[in-house]
DNA sequence: TCTGGGGTCCTAGGACCC
DNA sequence: TCTGGGGTCCTAGGACCC
């Protein structure tokens, strides 16, 4: 049996447990630049707010229901989350940490009650991190997901163990709630009527995999309790990493843009160290406003080569910025930037260059150093002078909360 | 009349997830 | 005025190898 335990609109809920008095009302979290709702209390949902609807467009409807909402704080739900994963591994051995608010529990050998036992990590959760969490539990992933959804909407535990709950979860479940059925797939599988989980189980084999490749087929084996998905404890390092961000404001200015674009670079240099990589190639991209009305939608990118891979800040800001001058158009206003590394190996063993000799040790040692300055001191204390000093590029986060939990200056205070 | 059989690598595009 | 930021996997087709 396989447990899906995840927070409740966990960014709503990691904002509420350092504020109380956000409990029973409206509240949402906001993407990057406070752009777009990414996070909603059950209060915000009864508003009708929307998954990921830009937050400007009612901006009436949350001033008249006094609606609280809150720039994105992942340093805080970074760690609200560690905390998280730390007591789930108190009751397996296997955990799968599979995104910042939710994990899979093999519960293969635990000798209990599994509806008890859901029960108890539920309030553990609660007790000890202050989040509320639903628990699935069923005979594969894809069940327990199932089984998850059921659990939110009624008191937090839902337990597929028979064929008479497994087929009348199914005939509860949507179509396009399923794990692994997104929109396309939701919307040509309604048009043949499959409208339930249960009507796409019931569907022929052969057609879904022909017609849905071996990873639809899996689902579709999965939802009839065949568990084809493993869970995957190990940590499995990223192939690409990404660091990309729009500006606060339109930019034409060269210079800015390498500022951000070289922050960027180092950002993703960091998460290569992080998990002991390197990458062989450097992607650069920018845009203008995909939204304008009045002007042309502008992409451009390109691919640098590295010769030797590499974690380097330099090697990755120096390929980004050369990338970044030659798609560079000064008669645009672009509004994002990002880099991108892939080609991504270990890097305790690296393939060196034919035709060049490349001694990147000096490198090696600056990053590292800048890597326990930056640790200890903060993000960017010790940085590359062509990151620039200014905001000039920087997002719009208006309505920040403190980093309760990682910041000795921002602790919570409590009047005695 | 009849023209083999087995591979790899790369890319673009299309799905999906949070 | 204002619209996020990450990821994964699969398939088909083309170019190439012996």
């Amino acid at each position: 049996m396989f447990a899906l335990v995840d927070g409740n609109n966990f960014y709503v809920s990691c904002e509420r447990v350092f504020n109380p008095k956000l409990e029973g009302r409206a509240v949402v979290v906001l993407s990057n630049n406070d752009g777009c709702v990414i996070s909603r209390s059950n209060e915000a949902k009864a508003l009708g707010i929307k998954m990921a609807e830009p937050y400007f467009q009612h901006k009436d409807l949350y001033a008249s229901n006094d609606v609280t909402a809150f720039s994105s704080n992942y340093t805080l739900y970074g760690d609200m989350s560690n905390r998280m994963m730390a007591t789930l591994r108190n009751f397996t051995p296997d955990l799968e940490i599979y995104s910042i608010d939710e994990a899979f529990l093999n519960l293969e050998g635990i000798n209990a009650n599994m509806h008890d036992y859901g029960k108890i990590i539920r309030a553990t959760i609660l007790k000890n991190i202050g989040i509320p969490v639903g628990v699935g539990i069923g005979p594969t992933k894809t069940l327990a997901k199932v089984a998850n959804k059921i659990a939110k909407k009624t008191n937090g535990v839902f337990l597929i163990d028979s064929e008479e709950t497994r087929v009348w979860s199914l005939k509860k479940t949507s179509i396009e709630d399923v794990w692994g059925i997104g929109r396309q797939y939701a919307r040509k599988l309604q048009l043949m009527n499959v409208a339930t989980a249960y009507d796409f189980s019931l569907l022929d084999s052969n057609w879904v995999l022909h017609n849905m490749t071996v990873v639809g087929h899996r689902t579709w084996e999965e939802l009839n309790g065949k568990p084809c998905i493993p869970i995957e404890i190990m940590f499995q390092p990223k192939k690409n990493i990404a660091t990309t961000r729009s500006f606060g404001k339109r930019l034409n200015n060269i210079d800015i843009i390498a500022q951000a674009v070289a922050t960027h670079s180092v950002r993703c240099a960091e998460k290569l160290r992080k998990q002991h990589s390197v990458a062989n190639f450097v992607t650069v991209f920018i845009h203008n406003d995909p939204f304008s009305k009045t002007e042309k939608y502008f992409f451009q990118s390109i691919t640098i080569t590295l010769p030797v891979a590499s974690n380097s800040n330099n090697d990755i800001v120096n390929a980004a910025i050369s990338g970044l001058k030659k798609i560079f158009n000064s008669t645009i206003f672009y509004k994002k930037s990002g880099v991108i590394v892939s080609g991504i190996s270990s890097d305790d063993f690296v393939q060196g260059n034919l035709f060049e000799t490349v001694d990147n040790s000096r490198q090696k040692k600056i990053s590292q150093l800048s890597d326990r300055i930056n640790y200890r001191y903060g993000q960017d204390t010790l940085k590359l002078a062509v990151q620039g000093g200014n905001n000039d590029w920087k997002l719009r986060h208006d309505k920040l909360s403190p980093c309760y939990t990682t910041r000795w200056n921002e602790l919570l205070k409590v009047n005695s």
